[in-house]
DNA sequence: GTCTATATATGGATAGAC
DNA sequence: GTCTATCCATATATAGAC
């Protein structure tokens, strides 16, 4: 791992990015403070002096990424382009974004997953996710009222473009070795995967 | 969690069984022998009679789900049907087996993701995903030529497709909460989900 | 605020009786 | 093969000096 300690930043931040970095790869249960605190280059025990327990320093971490994870999907959806636009630019964005750090996804849906008894943490992230998927499916059926796009389940429909985007990063090591292509040519796929899906929903959307 | 110990079977078999269940739900590092011994329902110690580590234990469980998890794919992709009716039976056997144990999906890609460590057995599985996204791909190449598909990058194609497939079991947790359904009616959007992705992919490739 | 030393808790593994 | 008791390693957490 590099560490990406930064001088001119405060201990606390360092540990943050550092946790961040640790909890994202490894998940909570993997995770070790001691690989925290090497990361961050501090002692361990300063993990306790800033943050009392690993669950706390945990919480922070899984709230500050999903909180953000949508954070201008909304803002995209709620603005006045055509559809089709629309859904454009939230592919490109989210894509882009999760190119950055592409563990986001895994680290989200996972801990959801595995640990229901920190249920109360996720409820935070969820009245986001609900609004961004209600206002989706609306925008879907004012299309389909408008008879500008084919009558298919809206549920399905933002299910599908959320899965078009997200599961690459969520197989992407099975994808690399099953492919044969390294972390470059991933990235070159990516990249080109914008415009496939924009064209895929288009066409498959499109009244016969 | 519900015991699943059959009486009839062997403690050996039961504790296979048990494994599973916890090391699905859970992933290798918040798993615990003691909730597996608790869910065969026998004696801790007696795990490590019978395999000697919690890591034995694991390999042969992820051994065996990886595995069998795209056996009978293999078998559709090279059977002498057209094309598309290849695609819905995958789509179909896919979804209806994954309805059956949810957590396969997480599980495979979440160990792949979290424990480079234990990379050699991940090597396992993949000549049979290898092999699928292979055939997979030459398929779509076949038909692109025979001018009966239009053309879109047969990667991008494979990937969207068990992306369509997979992604909604990755996602439960999160979909489920945003979508206010429960058990039932998630059950339900996935079986409404095989057509829906059928129709989704015939109407996207077809030529225009 | 940061360190060393150490306590405490957890969970994986073993020894040995039955 | 199965149990009880226990060991040991690991990791989290705290106490207290500086």
């Amino acid at each position: 791992m590099v560490k990406i300690v930064d001088k001119t930043k405060s201990t606390e931040e360092n540990i943050l990015v550092a946790a961040r970095e640790v909890f994202m790869k490894k998940g909570f249960s993997a995770a070790r403070m001691c690989d925290i605190a090497h990361e961050a280059n501090i002692n361990p025990a300063l993990l306790h002096y800033y943050f009392r327990k690993k669950d706390k320093l945990f919480d922070i971490i899984f709230k500050q990424e999903s909180n953000q994870f949508h954070a201008n999907i909304l803002s995209i959806l709620k603005s006045d382009l055509p559809f089709f636009e629309k859904v454009r630019q939230v592919i490109d964005a989210d894509i882009k974004k999760i190119s950055v750090t592409p563990y986001i996804p895994m680290f989200i849906l996972n801990e959801m997953h595995n640990n229901p008894s920190r249920n109360e943490q996720y409820a935070a992230a969820i009245p986001q996710q609900k609004e961004v998927f209600s206002v989706f499916i609306r925008l879907v059926e004012q299309e389909q009222k408008a008879g500008r796009i084919r009558q298919v389940c809206p549920k399905q429909f933002v299910i599908s473009l959320f899965g078009m985007i997200m599961f690459p990063f969520l197989a992407q090591p099975m994808i690399q070795a099953s492919l044969e292509v390294n972390q470059l040519q991933f990235n070159q796929i990516m990249e080109d995967r914008i415009q496939f899906i924009y064209d895929f929903f288009k066409k498959s959307l499109q009244i016969a």
